[in-house]
DNA sequence: CCCTTGCAGATTTTCGAAAAAATTATTATT
DNA sequence: AATAATAATTTTTTCGAAAATCTGCAAGGG
């Protein structure tokens, strides 16, 4: 059975995540601790995990903040990625077996329905296709069979997916946005490792590049 | 001024290190409590930011563990070192200015003194050494300029010496170790990526490989 | 004899309030 | 009127105990 803490933990990521506590803002036991429908103890102890996790920041004594978004932010969250995905992705390509193809191929093509038709307006099929691009991107390095690269490129998924409240109303290419991965899926399979792994690396700036092209750090971000 | 969890925490993280709560033991919250010096709350939330830090393991209602110490974790540790300190590396000698190049070669003098004449029978000098060649480690990819990635390799380089106390009783080569790092920086200064990023990688694996030759994984690790 | 069931003790988890620190408001002083 | 000092308020942090959960053991039934 779970624990009253691990739940607040989850229900905070997932509400920091789609902006419900806006950055930048302070996050005020009390408060919380009534929304979570929980004492302090429990939302401390998630938000002191948060904490350790980056989703969440600390100053002694002053309580916990949503840290700001910003573009030097994200493009340190880019370069981490890119660090740790391709070095991934390299080894799961080396030595990722049959079941690894196998859910590889399963993730793809639940991402590829759920990009169908995809309007931004639609908050279910928006989260929908979301999660399936995050799974996709966690079953393209599941192959590497290292739990800590696996952790750390879970939370920067998550780190990132923050950033992802300020494509909207950005019109997306949601088909060039699948080729990408088709392409990389399919040069994956074929272990044409140095082409996978580039593609890896220029596709996960993506989302930087559209920020930028469309002037959203106006204020000095 | 810090809280009471803050010092908790640093206290915890150092005893861990130097492996006072043995691997695979309980960390209970009454006795910890007391060897702290703090009550339960401080103590908790100390340990909750451990285990997101990967230095704890937690199972809910039942407690926190000192993570046990295996080849195969070990592995992990030295491919998440690879994969972070290579990439940082690589853009650290892109980018990396004459303040950077210069804490590099502090960082050097620092661990060579340090390494003068050791004997690991000293546990003040062996501690300095240790400290002097993380720091080292650290100087190496400061220039990077990504505040993410130098987190991942602070806490990768404290998971990492735990496995320390496994090499005492093991004759080590100073000397060679040394060389290593010499001619390292040696190639980092001269801009010679390829060569040093090549180095970078093969000495991460150096623990694994001391520990291998020596037999040390006799119980199922 | 083995397997379930229920209880006692120990331990973790959570609560509610006290203590400590920071922030805001007020008064005093130059 | 501006600054400093002090008081009041708010918020974070910590404590001590209650509640919930787990563990080990013993009794009862198949």
């Amino acid at each position: 059975m779970t624990t009253l803490a691990d739940n607040v933990e989850q229900a905070l990521r997932t509400d920091l995540v789609n902006g419900v506590h806006p950055p930048g803002g302070r996050l005020q036991m009390e408060k919380l601790a009534e929304r979570y429908g929980a004492g302090m103890s429990p939302v401390r102890e998630a938000l002191s995990r948060l904490y350790s996790e980056g989703l969440v920041s600390l100053e002694s004594n002053k309580g916990f903040r949503v840290p700001v978004l910003s573009r030097e932010d994200l493009a340190d969250i880019a370069f981490a990625r890119a660090a740790i995905e391709t070095a991934a992705l390299r080894r799961a390509m080396e030595r990722g077996d049959m079941a690894w193809e196998s859910s590889l191929v399963s993730a793809l093509h639940v991402y590829r329905q759920t990009s169908r038709n995809l309007d931004t307006s639609d908050p279910d099929r928006l989260q929908a296709w979301q999660a399936a691009h995050d799974q996709l991107h966690r079953a393209l390095i599941s192959g590497s069979g290292s739990p800590r690269i696996e952790k750390m490129q879970a939370r920067l998924l998550v780190q990132h997916s923050r950033y992802r409240q300020l494509l909207y109303g950005i019109p997306i290419d949601f088909d060039v946005h699948e080729r990408e991965h088709v392409d990389l899926v399919e040069a994956v399979l074929a272990r044409d490792v140095e082409t996978a792994v580039g593609m890896m690396a220029s596709h996960i700036t993506i989302t930087l590049d559209v920020l930028d092209q469309w002037g959203i750090w106006k204020d000095a971000g």
